[in-house]
DNA sequence: TCGCCGTATGTTAGCGCTAACAAGAGTGGT
DNA sequence: ACCACTCTTGTTAGCGCTAACATACGGCGA
């Protein structure tokens, strides 16, 4: 909100010397308050504060960067931001990076290809970016990353924690034992699991989770299904599901990798007749806005996506600050709601 | 994917002088070729384009910027990007954006404030955008950017477009149209609204477009309601809605203004023991993935917003190119599900 | 009184690039 | 053979800013 006492809005771009020659100083002066450099005298300071509100002066993003070699922007390279979870990550770190100082530039690629996240990242070197966020959480792209020797410094989102330089993830695994755990205490003999892609690595964790939280309880191994975590294949599944309920086989636990398949799969079994949870207890990962108001609503595994985005920023910041970071983590949590119960029978 | 013939990646920074001395050239010639100017030897430039390919060269875009006066770089403000609509939209504009060599810098709001909305503008500006693209779909966000007086064209995405300069938008009176006169012609006789919120661009239009389909036809005026466009004031009204039902009135169809709602709202009539569409139709909004999963299926008005994304820079390039442009729009589509049927009687 | 140091400010150079101009090399018409 | 032209390449300046150095001034101990 710049105060113009001049009258109307000025149509060229003001410089640093402008301000400079309406406060009666030199130009560096200006930068020094700019900058908030000590040894500047209260009163001048106040002078050329004054001439810069009064401009409305804005110093030049591109000229700074040119000189200090940092652009003060972070780039962050996402896929799938129509999905709850990559969106609300998103908005967690955007608004970390902008209360930091830092605007976020943003390449969104349509598929986790190494070629794509090679050049994104070109790109963002090329603009002088402080820092690359990753957020795509697919095993291609951890092998990308893996292999990438990037001139900037680069911090993976929810990619998991191995020898990827500094990391923050939700806890997949721990997600996944809550909700095997609740299932297997409501009575169930054992968990059925419907995971995502084969190359997504939350699958892989949740997947992980899921099998040694079995293996811990004692609980036989259960069915395993991959989806692509839209619902039309949780869908699909549970017709699969449904057809061997009716065929007399114990299935009466499941737990879905992500919220969005577990409506489908929930829809399936109603459609061919079975109740959720009376015939099968559902449980969901995520946690999207929705999940609520599914019939039944949902019991699912929360993730605090935008506490994840803004861990995400502080790392960044850490790593810019020369701190050494370890990988870091977010605790997930369990959600009962109403899609699970004790079997039948 | 650079080829470092060399051997292992460089670690300082490449600068056009280092290509031109490997080429044998002044750095000139080298901006010439990247630049794609004329008038450089066929020899030449292959010699360049050699040595910037060993290299792995980057043009500095900070120092283009400060040169040119031009990021190529366009500014978001955006807002609500958990949603569907808004994240779908932002994928249409970086794609467009980055297929035209421009990139994406974003601010996602968190409230459609004056005050924030002139900040980030001014941020932009800072940082020698091209252009912004403003995609906040919220009466306060027009009357702001009515306002402004930016140094920067800015296009209006999704904003209504009366006197905003440059703007695209999805036709959201013809989807209302489309909705009311789908239900009307099951033999409704009337169709009622759930609305947005009360300060929503969006909501206003669709509500502008059921009544004038509902005046056009010779309906009698349904009822309104208005929501927040998440499920849970759907729910609260599908409450209402099926008190009023229980107590004989007649009301049998709903046009509701997003599929959000829609869902909340036909869980709480089949919670209170209405059949959806047995005794009441209802017809939702956008064409979230998830539509034709909700029971039943939805029937919805479809606004494509990678199209919409698509066309918001296709704006932007022509506004930079110094051409006139008039109110762009996309029209919706109607697609019928299982959500709407005929009246009950 | 002098010199020394700390503080406040100004001056200069240069970040990496592009635009404008300068210069050299060919080409063709007379 | 000469001039006028085009095509190619090089040289120079400067975008707006910050860092490093230079300068001026006041205070204080010897």
């Amino acid at each position: 909100m710049s105060t113009d006492t001049t009258g109307s809005a000025p149509a060229r771009p003001l410089v640093m010397s402008d301000v400079a020659a309406r406060a009666g100083v030199s130009h560096q002066t200006v930068s020094r308050v700019v900058n908030g450099h000590p040894n500047v005298a209260p009163l001048t300071r106040a002078r050329v504060q004054r001439a810069i509100e009064e401009l409305g002066y804005r110093p030049n993003a591109a000229a700074r960067a040119l000189v200090t070699g940092s652009s003060r922007t972070i780039g962050l390279v996402t896929i799938d931001v129509n999905q709850y979870g990559p969106a609300q990550t998103m908005i967690g770190l955007e608004q970390a990076a902008r209360g930091a100082g830092y605007s976020l530039s943003v390449t969104i690629l349509d598929r986790a290809d190494t070629a794509a996240i090679q050049d994104a990242v070109d790109r963002f070197v090329g603009q002088s970016v402080d820092a690359v966020v990753m957020h795509i959480a697919d095993l291609r792209a951890v092998e990308a990353l893996e292999l990438l020797d990037p001139l900037v410094p680069v911090v993976a989102v929810q990619m998991g924690g191995e020898g990827l330089g500094p990391t923050v993830t939700v806890g997949q695994e721990a997600g996944a034992r809550l909700a095997v755990q609740h299932l297997l205490d409501l009575g169930h003999p054992t968990v059925h699991h419907l995971s995502g892609p084969e190359n997504s690595v939350e699958s892989a964790r949740r997947l992980a989770g899921w099998r040694e939280a079995l293996a811990e309880a004692g609980a036989p191994a259960g069915e395993l299904w991959h989806g692509d975590w839209w619902p039309a294949s949780g869908y699909e599944v549970g017709l699969v599901l449904a057809d061997r309920v009716a065929a007399g086989e114990q299935l009466t636990a499941v737990f879905v990798a992500n919220d969005q398949m577990a409506l489908g799969l929930m829809v399936a079994l109603r459609e061919r007749g079975l109740a959720v949870p009376g015939d099968v207890s559902v449980v969901g990962f995520d946690d999207v806005p929705e999940a609520p108001y599914f019939s039944p609503p949902l019991t699912t595994v929360r993730q605090d996506f935008d506490e994840l985005g803004r861990r995400g920023v502080q790392l960044v910041l850490a790593r810019l600050a020369g701190a050494d970071t370890c990988p870091d983590l977010v605790e997930p949590r369990l959600l009962v709601r109403g899609s699970t119960g004790a079997p039948p029978g």
